[in-house]
RNA sequence: GGGCGAGUGGCGGAAUUGGUAGACGCGUAGGUCUCAAAAACCUAUGAGAGCAAUCUCGUGAGAGUUCGAUUCUCUCCUCGCCCACCA
């Protein structure tokens, strides 16, 4: 029999899909709903990896599927073709980076075609084209003309010795530049900004609508970083006795009369005039140090001791008119809010750090709460009667070992220390020692400390059945001997003791608030949680969200707070001093400034003959051509903007010129737009979840509000990630570890079609994971299978009722599974049908047609091969998707489980709806589960109707 | 340190309104075909016991709820990913 030649066929199949057109999609289809399904599109290394595969063949089933259902399905291509490896390779081998980027991309191209997908190549964009950054040039105008882009100075990571700016990211261990090892200085440049921030609140309240993975959520949610709190407003006398304001954002206003000192960042413009003589030193050593590290750097230094120095100078709280030290520190960054702190110790791990150090004072202004609320019998019932109680914590130490006494309840599980409620107007001293005495029976019991501490919490008390709100006093003791008394039996009864060392305490402990009061005696750490306030003045009493709202009226009064969100998004540098990139439509001119190049002259061109060695500036400073020009307003001398735009701004609107690719007018035209937008299924990797996925979104909501073209919110309405595809060894894949798969030497194995289902089969689409070489073959053998049935001597006949059975169960689960991207079972089910119909004596033609319509998302060629063959002029491409009968699927007879106790004893066929009492006459008559019952009699009988029995003796 | 997710045969993985754990594929073993090999096909394949029917154990560990738990609850362990001095 003739093999299936996957090489000779995929090729014929992929140039007659080309010549015919089949993949080009028409912006209207009568009778078709239209669906955008989007893949992200490649840069054109040159080199098409498994990745790409992954990505662009797990969409491929999913939007072939949808094709097949009726929809009028877009799924387009293209290049985002700008880049700094372009010019890189371009300085190595010395090339053109245009050379460089479109021989890559017409051998990607090559590539693509392989995979074999319904890309319509004829929308094609590629970002580098003049065409298309003409348009990426005038989407920077219309964010300038609605003032969501602006130059600033901004400090950034500066090489002198490449004398360049470059990326955080590009700092590595000591701060220094990863290529020439410099050490890397802060410097303040003009950069060109995106207002990315005004739109703060949308980038996440506009989450909720739309249909992402929950983790890409969260990580925009994060990213954006909205805390809500206060500005709070302290007063600093500087050396010369002039009053400065110095602003801070908090979130915790509550705190404010346990602020005993405040942090500045070092950068903070206010740092030399409040350092006085006596500091100035300390302080501008310690400037110059932070100057040298990185922001970067900043933030990997945490968990190491914290470092800074004394101003000299004071600040008034605003709460109670208290002077308190300023100081300045590198772990408070200028960046953010005001670079500027309030620091409060006592609730604050990195202000208790601080403190610690250099030994400031702590105060606390929340004494805890703890809510017992886990699931439970002893969780607190918060609508239930609550009785309050102060009760003391006796912690007691040995008399000669370093020990400590814990005690085990027997009524719950709780393990801690003795407590007692404190009544009969003892202190909790002596009822502490009382209680030791009565519980456990030790007699000489001596106060050590009474640390004067409330610990709140909220529990119910199992033993008497009470709601509690208890005030936990706790106190030390020591015992002096050994000598007891003889303890009550129902007290013995309630408890064990136990001693144990500080960590074994630790460990035993295992309720939160008697871990907290123990953490408390030895060691210490700041408090973050619930509670209730103290030390505060009119904040007394109230609840952590009571003060924070009392607090800001209160200082609003006197103007010295209000109400702040703050967040951690900043605004988008968009200007790089790289030559691949599109200019920046800008010109500067002596008389008349900063002017915006008219529409009418985009695209503002990238030169050709520039000096990519150059360094300090962007290369397009060695064009004096380009440089020169006249000013668009007065028509004088005037030069142009040298830097270029961030290749993420390119990828940031691709997705709307896919629908008029050709449009020299504007960047797609409306009626277009409305066709297909927003995308109804984006697919690509994670590791965009938060640049472009968030810039995409930042650009969508400015067109909507100043361009009538658009008017939704969000640009991708669904969106899934591919997992990550890893070497056979289970590691990434990387040319060090030699674990690399090309695709290309695959499909030459095995061809395309069995690399794509293997893609499917392999797992779960989002959940990627090692690459099987004899998975891949194990798929091929399977198409070889199909191929072998397709060419048996089929009948010519209705399907039989096996065969209708089998086919319309796949059809159910196959068009189930597609759209969720449940590939691996889609492919599986797929694979019990063909071996359902190879193991038959005789199968029709009609079975087979079915099959093969189901397998054509996954193997295209092949299914268009032995479609043909079949007899069909027409390609398998433009079938629709079948329809399974319902009557085939319904079972008459019904496979019920019999257990005893619980254990499958028996398998019966009952005709369906039998009725509890026939099954268990036909189950008694079973042998195995006469032998289980031995002549016991039935307690009870669950029965599930066609599932199952169970008998319980 | 924080957040999220996951732990099922030798391997990838299937199965959830709680109802026969291991579908499908890989690998392995034996067989058919062949001078031989490859390919293909057939059979077996969670572990243990048994001639067999069948039984016992088994979804990271431990507990709980239930007639019944991979699925629900709690505690713990391991791994992965993301974030990480954001006040």
């Amino acid at each position: 029999m003739e093999n299936y030649n996957h090489q000779k066929i995929e090729e014929k199949w992929q140039d007659i899909w080309e010549k015919t057109g089949i993949y080009h999609t028409k912006d209207e289809v009568r009778g078709k709903e239209n669906l955008y399904h989007l893949v992200m599109f490649p840069y054109p290394s040159g080199d098409l990896h498994l990745g790409h595969w992954y990505n662009y063949a797990g969409a491929d089933f999913r939007a072939r599927y949808m094709r097949m259902k009726g929809y009028n399905v877009l799924s387009p291509i293209g290049f985002d073709a700008f880049g700094l490896p372009a010019e890189n390779a371009a300085i190595k081998n010395k090339t053109h980076p245009k050379e460089w980027t479109y021989s890559n991309i017409e051998k990607m191209r090559k590539q693509l075609r392989s995979i074999g997908t319904i890309f319509d190549w004829e929308r094609e964009v590629i970002t580098c084209d003049p065409g298309y950054y003409k348009w990426t040039q005038w989407m920077f105008l219309f964010m300038y003309k609605n003032g969501l882009a602006y130059k600033t100075k901004k400090v950034a990571n500066w090489c002198p010795s490449c004398n360049t700016v470059i990326a955080n990211e590009q700092v590595v261990g000591n701060g220094v530049c990863e290529r020439c090892q410099t050490q890397v200085e802060q410097r303040e440049i003009d950069q060109w900004m995106f207002k990315i921030t005004e739109y703060a609140d949308e980038l996440i309240d506009d989450l909720e609508k739309i249909d992402w993975p929950e983790k890409t959520k969260t990580m925009q949610q994060n990213w954006v970083g909205r805390s809500e709190g206060a500005e709070v407003l302290f007063k600093a006398k500087d050396t010369s006795g002039k009053e400065h304001d110095l602003w801070v954002f908090t979130t915790r206003p509550d705190t404010l009369f346990g602020a005993t000192f405040m942090v500045l960042a070092p950068e903070h413009p206010l740092v030399t005039k409040l350092a006085t003589d006596k500091q100035k030193k300390a302080v501008e050593t310690y400037v110059e140090k932070t100057k040298k590290k990185t922001e970067l750097q900043r933030m990997e230094d945490e968990g190491k001791e914290k470092t800074g120095a004394f101003t000299g100078s004071y600040a008034k709280n605003p709460v109670n008119g208290k002077e308190i030290p300023i100081y300045i520190a590198d772990y408070v960054l200028m960046g953010y809010g005001h670079g500027a702190i309030m620091a409060v110790p006592a609730h604050d791990e990195r202000d208790w750090e601080f403190a610690k150090k250099f030994d400031l004072p702590i105060v606390e202004v929340l004494a805890p709460l703890f809510v017992n609320n886990r699931e439970g019998e002893d969780a607190f019932r918060e609508k239930d009667p609550i009785k309050e109680r102060d009760a003391v914590v006796a912690l007691v130490k040995h008399w000669k070992e370093d020990k400590y006494l814990g005690v085990k309840w027997t009524v719950n599980d709780w393990q801690g220390f003795v407590i007692g409620g404190i009544d009969n107007g003892e202190s909790a001293a002596e009822t502490g020692a009382r209680e030791v005495t009565e519980e456990i029976g030790y007699k000489n019991v001596k106060l050590v400390t009474d640390y004067g501490k409330i610990i709140h919490s909220k529990f119910y008390q199992l033993g008497k059945k009470e709601n509690r709100f208890a005030h936990f006093h706790p106190v030390l003791y020591q015992l002096e001997d050994n000598e007891r008394i003889e303890v009550a039996d129902h007290e013995k009864k309630l408890h064990k003791e136990v001693w144990l060392t500080k960590n074994e305490m630790s460990d035993f402990v295992n309720r939160d608030d008697m871990q907290w009061i123990w953490d408390g005696v030895f060691g210490g750490k700041a408090y973050e949680g619930e509670g209730i306030l103290v030390n505060s003045e009119y904040l007394n009493g109230l609840s952590k969200e009571e003060a924070i709202k009392k607090v800001i009226v209160e200082l609003s009064k006197k103007k010295l707070a209000k109400k702040a969100i703050n967040y951690r998004l900043r605004d988008w540098i968009i200007s790089r001093q790289r030559y691949w990139g599109a200019p920046i439509p800008i010109v500067y001119c002596d008389k008349c400034g900063e002017v915006p190049v008219p529409e009418e002259e985009l695209p503002v061109k990238l030169p050709e003959d520039v000096d990519l060695k150059s360094t300090g500036q962007s290369p397009l400073v060695t064009s004096e051509k380009f440089v020169n020009t006249k000013c668009p307003k007065c028509g004088g001398k005037a030069k142009r903007e040298t830097d270029t735009m961030d290749t993420f701004l390119c990828s940031s609107w691709y997705y709307f010129r896919y629908t008029d690719n050709k449009n020299d007018k504007e960047f797609a035209g409306k009626e277009k737009l409305t066709k297909w937008l927003p995308v109804d299924m984006y697919v690509g990797g994670a590791e965009h979840s938060v640049l472009h996925l968030l810039y995409s979104r930042f650009f969508t909501k400015a067109l909507r509000d100043y361009d009538k073209r658009i008017d939704f919110s969000e640009p991708f309405t669904a969106l899934r990630h591919q997992g990550t595809i890893l070497g056979e060894d289970g590691q990434k894949m990387s040319k060090s570890l030699g674990n690399v798969i090309a695709p290309d030497k695959e499909v030459n194995r095995v061809g395309a079609d069995a690399v794509r289902m293997y893609i499917g089969f392999m797992g779960p689409y989002n959940q990627g994971g090692p690459w099987n070489p004899n998975g891949v073959t194990g798929v091929k053998r399977f198409l070889d299978k199909v191929f072998r049935l397709a060419s048996r001597n089929l009948v010519e006949r209705e399907m039989d009722a096996f065969e209708a059975r089998s086919v319309s169960k796949t059809i159910k689960k196959v068009g189930e599974d597609i759209p969720e991207f449940k590939f691996n079972t889609a492919i599986s089910s797929l694979m019990v049908l063909t071996n359902e119909l190879t193991d038959a004596k005789e199968v029709s033609r009609e079975a087979v047609r079915y099959l093969l319509l189901m397998l054509a998302p996954f193997a295209p060629h092949l299914t268009e091969e032995l479609w043909e063959r079949f007899g069909n002029t027409k390609s398998i491409h433009l079938e629709p998707w079948p329809k399974y009968d319902k009557k085939a699927i319904e079972e008459e007879m019904a496979t019920i489980v019999v257990q005893v106790n619980g254990k499958v004893r028996a398998n019966l066929e009952m005709s369906k709806n039998s009725a509890q009492e026939s099954v268990l006459d036909e189950a008694m008559k079973s042998e195995n589960v006469k032998k289980f019952l031995s002549g016991k009699k039935p307690k009870k009988v669950i029965y599930v109707k066609d599932k199952i029995l169970n008998i319980v003796i």
